[in-house]
DNA sequence: GCGACAG
DNA sequence: ATCTTGTCGC
């Protein structure tokens, strides 16, 4: 199989131009990478990018700061720290962190404890441990657990980042088209994201004829992690890597019509799942595919039948639980931009091979997996 | 102990 | 998402 790799310094490097090229209809393939012949990159996606990409927070240094505000003898916990990040949510994000990451040593990651005051511990291999270094600071225990009468410190400055994103999510929201915008027959193409190692994306692109069933062209472009995952905002760690993707991809052919993202689509508590926020930025179709249901309940029972309605908060029937066959397990659709409900749907289930999820999504996640010479 | 929890 | 071996089912 023919892939092109391009790591994201070396796209940074390449000279933008605005020349097209024609693809003849039949099934294309990118060729293998010439030598450094320079790849033309659509203006507005590599400046969308760069746009994107310079109001990221950076996650991991204000971790960090917050972590140095805990004064000697106090101790607070994972959610605290994260409620001064501007999200709850980002407590697992947290814990994973300061249990493996080494730089947490250098920090005192050891006045961290869980809600009910039982000590996380560590997975580095430190001299000393988080009940010696908690009982050095005088902080009783009883059990290997801080003892009830302490009470925790939370009295955190912040610029509490994840609110200002936030509240960036709300702008995009309100951005959010639930009318088609699609051609009739749309051409149609799935894409994902890997992590083939620590700090770095792989994200696929397959355009699929879902009428001839095949692929008619498929891409990889791999570029550097910025953001964690931390639920509700998948936004920010994976559309800089579709953006590397999708630059690449236009440089070369036209984007396909609709793309489906490995994700949800207005699911979502603020009504931007990372398919609704791609189509507002690139404001282009796009639907969301989910394996989870992040956002929303079932509005029947989902035993017998192909569809199941899913509304969102407002009761506003928002996506759907949509199986390829009786016994499945279903999978979440929803729009993302420039499309209705029932669109999304009808492509979702039109582009349906044998797989549960919509065969370029279950392609371009298969391509992302795939291991690639470096 | 149970539910929530996109990737 | 990723870490992972064999195993069960169509």
């Amino acid at each position: 199989m023919n892939q092109v790799v391009e790591t994201a310094s070396a796209l940074r490097r390449l000279r933008l131009r605005s020349t097209q090229t024609r693809i003849p209809s039949a099934i294309v393939v990118a060729p293998p990478a010439p030598k450094r012949e320079p790849i033309q990159i659509d203006n507005s996606l590599a400046k969308l990018l760069d746009q994107v990409t310079r109001l990221l927070p950076d996650l991991h240094h204000d971790l960090f700061d917050l972590l140095g505000q805990i004064p000697s003898g106090r101790v607070t916990t994972f959610g605290r720290l994260a409620a001064a990040l501007g999200d709850r949510h980002a407590a697992r994000w947290i814990a994973t962190v300061l249990r493996h990451d080494s730089r947490a040593a250098s920090v005192p990651w050891h006045r961290v404890v869980r809600l009910d005051g039982s000590l996380p511990g560590t997975s580095r291999s430190d001299s000393l441990s988080q009940k010696d270094l908690l009982l050095r600071e005088q902080i009783p225990l009883r059990d290997e657990r801080v003892m009830s009468s302490v009470d925790f410190f939370e009295d955190f400055a912040s610029s509490h980042p994840l609110l200002r994103l936030q509240e960036e999510q709300r702008q995009a929201a309100e951005r959010v088209s639930l009318h088609d915008q699609i051609p009739e027959r749309p051409t149609l193409a799935g894409i994902d994201v890997a992590y083939p190692n620590p700090g770095q994306a792989r994200a696929a692109y397959v355009e699929f004829d879902p009428r001839l069933k095949t692929v008619v062209y498929e891409r990889i472009v791999d570029s550097e992690v910025g953001f964690p995952y931390i639920t509700g905002f998948l936004s920010y760690r994976e559309i800089p890597a579709y953006l590397y993707l999708l630059a690449e991809v236009e440089a070369v052919r036209p984007l396909a019509d609709v793309l489906l993202v490995d994700g949800s689509g207005v699911l979502h508590p603020r009504g931007i799942g990372i398919a609704a926020h791609l189509g507002v930025l690139l404001d282009r179709p796009t639907i969301g595919v989910s394996k989870k249901l992040l956002h929303g309940s079932l509005v029947d029972r989902g035993d017998d039948s192909l569809v199941v309605d899913i509304a969102a908060e407002s009761r506003e029937i928002r996506g759907a639980a949509v199986k390829v066959t009786r016994d499945n397990k279903p999978i979440y659709v929803s729009p993302g931009h420039g499309c209705s409900v029932e669109r999304a749907i009808d492509l979702v289930q039109l582009s349906f091979a044998t797989h549960r999820l919509p065969e370029p999504v279950y392609l371009a996640d298969r391509l992302s997996k795939a291991r690639s010479p470096l």
